[in-house]
DNA sequence: CCTGTTCATGAGAATCATTCTCGCACGGCG
DNA sequence: CGCCGTGCGAGAATGATTCTCATGAACAGG
């Protein structure tokens, strides 16, 4: 109940650890798994607890800087993560090696918003995957 | 209104179990976790392992029967499935009560083959969501 | 209808990702 | 310089899903 910042992002505290999970984050270029940073980390000689990690992945997330993904595209039962532009896009996403494009989408945007509308629905929010195989994995098949 | 028979895949054993999943889904509106499914099903008076509803469960996603949801737009860290159309749909659904309507939108299916012919990808599929409240939820509150 | 083979079932254990606990260290500010 | 509160780390706890394996039911052939 000692919260005194609710929603907005409170000084964030830069410690070393967080620092390096978000470079490790800019480095990549597809979405990866805790675990996966967490090991990556360890690799690199940046000593990191796991929870740590989850921790630090949460807060980005929090903060719009990180997003998340759950879907069946990947492994089950892992969520992963990327760092991602703040803006409003949807994700296309290589099912074989994980190489992501950012999209945007005006139309959906509008449609997903009319059609809640027609069914009496509020406060709308969407959530948009395309899963595909890259040109690079379909040559090396 | 729907008929009684499901489609019943080569290989599969139709038994008491399987049927009375099915059964349930058909009644239920929206989606519902393989949990609760199971609770369901013992309070019905049909006695039926929590391992079988599962594997019962699979089995109809495989058969593409039913439909799945991993998003975290309903309860946390838990897969929720629903008796669904085989036809290729998209859903609206309640945040707060789970109430889901099946759309099509012809437009998005377009554009996802687009931007992934775009970009080099093949063997393309997607998923879209949208999460809201609807008007009988947003009412009582 | 009867019987054998095979696959499904069920109870509990195992697995796996994620979250929590709690004592300790460190960042930031006075 | 020293305090306060937040972040850290290791391991335990949680909770959903999957696996194991002996038993029983479903279908096919006789």
């Amino acid at each position: 109940m000692s919260r005194p910042e609710p929603a907005e992002v409170p000084g964030r505290r830069q410690t070393r650890q967080r620092s390096a999970v978000l470079a490790l984050l800019d480095e990549l270029e597809g979405f990866r798994t805790a675990q996966d940073l967490h090991a990556l980390l360890r690799e690199r000689g940046e000593p990191v607890g796991l929870a740590t990690v989850y921790r630090a992945l949460q807060a980005l997330v929090d903060d719009g800087l990180v997003d998340v993904l759950r879907s069946e595209g990947l492994a089950d039962g892992g969520a992963a993560y990327r760092r991602c532009s703040p803006v409003h896009h949807h994700h296309l996403v290589c099912r074989s090696c994980g190489r992501t494009v950012e999209v945007a989408d005006p139309p959906v945007e509008r449609w997903a918003a009319r059609v809640a509308a027609e069914h009496g629905f509020a406060d709308v929010q969407h959530q948009l995957e395309v899963f595909g195989t890259c040109a690079a994995c379909a040559a090396a098949r």
